[in-house]
RNA sequence: GGUCCCGUAGCUCAGCUGGAUAGAGCAACAGCCUUCUAAGCUGUGGGUCAUUGGUUCGAGUCCAAUCGGGAUCACCA
């Protein structure tokens, strides 16, 4: 039994006993702070209505009533309002004894989750921002699993679409031939290498387009492109500053669309919609290279998935809802044929659906694969992990969902992560700012080679090995400092100054867990394993050791309920300081009372093993020597 | 302009349903290795919790307004 329920559970029968209308009040409880004397408090304040006395009194009167009928208070104190309980030392102790590091099944939702993560286009290698992605989804499907949910991990690759299109024209007409055989390239980065080269031809196209276009010439473009042109025109000689930046912006995308290249990307994509051959063996082929490339950075940053979709395969999906939508006079469509939600009621606006030539958007996918999913396996939630910028996509998703009928999308959740952003601000591709998911792990793991090589010192020798440790310690460094951030704030990755390895990091944490190994080793056969609890007195470090295990269990539920994995890892901040403190102070080996010996020795192996759990929701190992 | 997110120490971040004197790490300075791994530990300095008002026994936390940063509001995905 988890002291703080149990704890809980007792207060609310001494209050029934006392109060008549107990029964409905909220208990504010919580641990005691460090600097007071106690394990938990009840905060009184809120009880006075039903005491009918001052707070103090209120708290005074409970502990009165509470100590008659419980041994295991060892005291209490009452400051103000509040109300300090100290559970006996033995009554710690026991509970150490039994401490397992399961975590308590939680019994909001027992139905599967699924998680949707990654969602990679197949034009270029994977960055930062999808590191963030990727560790968040894989933290949140473990952190599930250990909360008792089933959960089944999906990725839907976007593999279709003009951006595939344009890989795939520049490689056919300035490739070669080069295959990641023929150029030694990984498969993701010499797609992604022909990606940029069709931005620079397009570029060399579109700019004398544009310039005609700011001087007020429109003949290259089309009847419709020019009529528009010409009122984003007019609007610009009345602009400036960020409002005309943003219509150059417009003018630039009407002269991008002008150029015969684009024209060939999208002929090149009417030919993959009309299924042939050469393009799709082409597509297909160069899918491959990228999916082999990915399959290599999934595998080192230790992700995977149950079940892959393909856009290709999807994007068709969702039209039949439409006109389900239709039918129900949910949806409506305009004079050109375009369907549309209404969504102003819900402080939204109205939303294209479907375009006036029937073809989908990508609402439309993402409506008709919610529902084929649904139909598939039934789970209780739907946790899409997508970066914030989509905020208003998913918040449409669930609202026309709901609207449709569908009373399961109240399920849906958009885990919205903030942009990861450099010192200098924000990740831009056009400016090669953008840091590469594979280099960066390769960075990561120098570090640690490099930082570790200073110190001069490590448990491990073979050269196997070390490079093992090195790897661990790098992607421990990378992963934790992604993953410690609450996911809905932005963050700041500095590549410059790599990444820390003292203080509050993934390094700091391994290395308190590799310091218990060895003390564990050494122990074997040298301390008694068996204490007796009733010879021991009361120690306040010892305590405090024991109720920060004790917090394991409702951080992982916590962490699970509210999507949160940085719950976890600074949880395991705090544990690893504090073991790192305790260690300091108590010796195991050299303590002479057996007793005292074996209780830490327990407190040791226990805070390992809750060290090591909690780094594996976080996707992180951790070495049994460094 | 509408909507949403964010603003805590020089920097990077914690702060759980409102609770006691707002915490860590980095950086700076001063200590601790003949004693279980010094990737560690201890100490010092560093704060108008963006601002103003409100709600109440109590506000970094809730509400409103303002300022600052960002996102979004496409017949793109």
């Amino acid at each position: 039994m988890n002291p703080e329920q149990w704890l809980k559970g007792k207060l609310k029968e001494t209050l029934t006993k006392l109060y008549p209308n107990a029964a409905d009040a909220a208990l504010v409880f919580q641990p005691t702070r460090k600097d007071v004397e106690g394990d938990f408090t009840l905060v009184c304040f809120g009880l006075t209505k039903l005491s009918g006395k001052s707070p103090a009194d209120t708290a005074r009167e409970i502990a009165k009533a509470f100590q008659e009928d419980n041994a295991e208070l060892a005291g209490h104190s009452v400051i103000n309002g509040f109300l300090n309980i100290s559970l006996t030392f033995q009554f710690w102790v026991n509970y150490l004894q039994q401490f397992g590091g399961n975590v308590s099944a939680s019994d909001l939702n027992q139905k599967p989750v699924m998680i949707e993560y990654s969602s990679p286009n197949t034009n270029k290698p994977l960055h930062l921002g999808h590191v963030r992605n990727n560790l968040l989804g894989v933290s949140m499907a473990r952190i599930a699993e250990a909360a008792g949910r089933k959960v089944i991990k999906v990725n839907l690759v976007n593999d279709r679409g003009i951006h595939i299109c344009k890989s795939m024209l520049a490689w056919k007409h300035s490739g070669k031939g080069e295959t990641p055989q023929s150029s030694g390239l990984k498969g993701d980065h010499l797609v992604g290498k022909y990606y940029v080269e069709f931005d620079k031809a397009l570029k060399a196209q579109s700019d004398p387009i544009l310039q005609a276009i700011l001087a007020g010439d429109f003949s290259a473009l089309d009847e419709r492109q020019a009529e528009r042109a010409s009122i984003l025109w007019n609007k610009l000689q009345q602009s400036e500053g960020e409002k005309a930046d943003e219509l150059k912006g417009e003018l630039k995308m009407l002269a991008n669309s002008a150029t015969l290249l684009m024209k060939e990307a999208q002929e090149m994509l009417r030919l993959w919609e009309a299924g042939d051959n050469d393009t799709i063996s082409l597509w297909k082929q160069m899918n491959a290279w990228v999916y082999e490339g990915f399959e290599q950075t999934y595998r080192r940053m230790g992700v995977s998935f149950d079940k892959i979709y393909y856009e290709s395969e999807t994007y068709l999906l969702g039209k039949q809802l439409v006109d389900e939508g239709l039918q129900k006079g949910v949806l409506f469509r305009k004079e050109d044929g375009s369907v549309w939600i209404d969504l102003r009621n819900e402080g939204l606006d109205e939303k294209l659906l479907l375009r006036s030539d029937g073809t989908s958007v990508y609402m439309t996918q993402d409506l008709g694969t919610a529902v084929q999913r649904h139909e598939e396996f039934k789970a209780g939630n739907y946790v899409y992990v997508v970066g914030n910028e989509q905020d208003y996509h998913f918040k449409v998703l669930k609202l026309v969902l709901l609207k449709l009928g569908y009373s399961w999308a109240e399920g849906l959740y958009h885990l919205s992560y903030g942009m990861v952003d450099l010192p200098t601000g924000k990740m831009k591709s056009r400016e090669g700012t953008v840091v590469d998911a594979d280099d960066l792990m390769d960075e990561v793991v120098a570090e640690a080679r490099k930082k570790s090589e200073e110190l001069g010192k490590t448990e491990v020798s073979d050269s196997a090995a070390l490079a093992g440790l090195y790897e661990q310690i790098g992607m421990a460094a990378l992963k934790y400092f992604i993953l410690k951030v609450d996911p809905k704030k932005r963050m700041v990755f500095n590549p410059a100054e790599s990444i820390d390895i003292n203080g509050n990091t993934g390094p700091f944490i391994q290395y308190s867990y590799a310091r218990i190994q060895s003390i564990l080793r050494k122990a074997h056969g040298v301390v008694n394993p068996h204490y007796d609890a009733q010879a021991l007195t009361n120690d306040k470090q010892h305590r405090l050791m024991i109720r920060t295990l004790e917090q394991y269990s409702p951080t992982v539920q916590a962490a699970a309920e509210s999507y949160n994995p940085s719950l976890v890892a600074n949880y395991a901040y705090e544990l690893a300081k504090l073991f790192n403190q305790f260690y300091h102070e108590f010796s195991i080996l050299k303590e002479e009372d057996s007793n005292w010996a074996s209780l830490r020795l327990e407190l040791a192996r226990k805070t390992g093993e809750t060290l090591k759990a909690s780094m594996a929701l976080l996707g992180i190992e951790m070495p049994e020597r460094m």
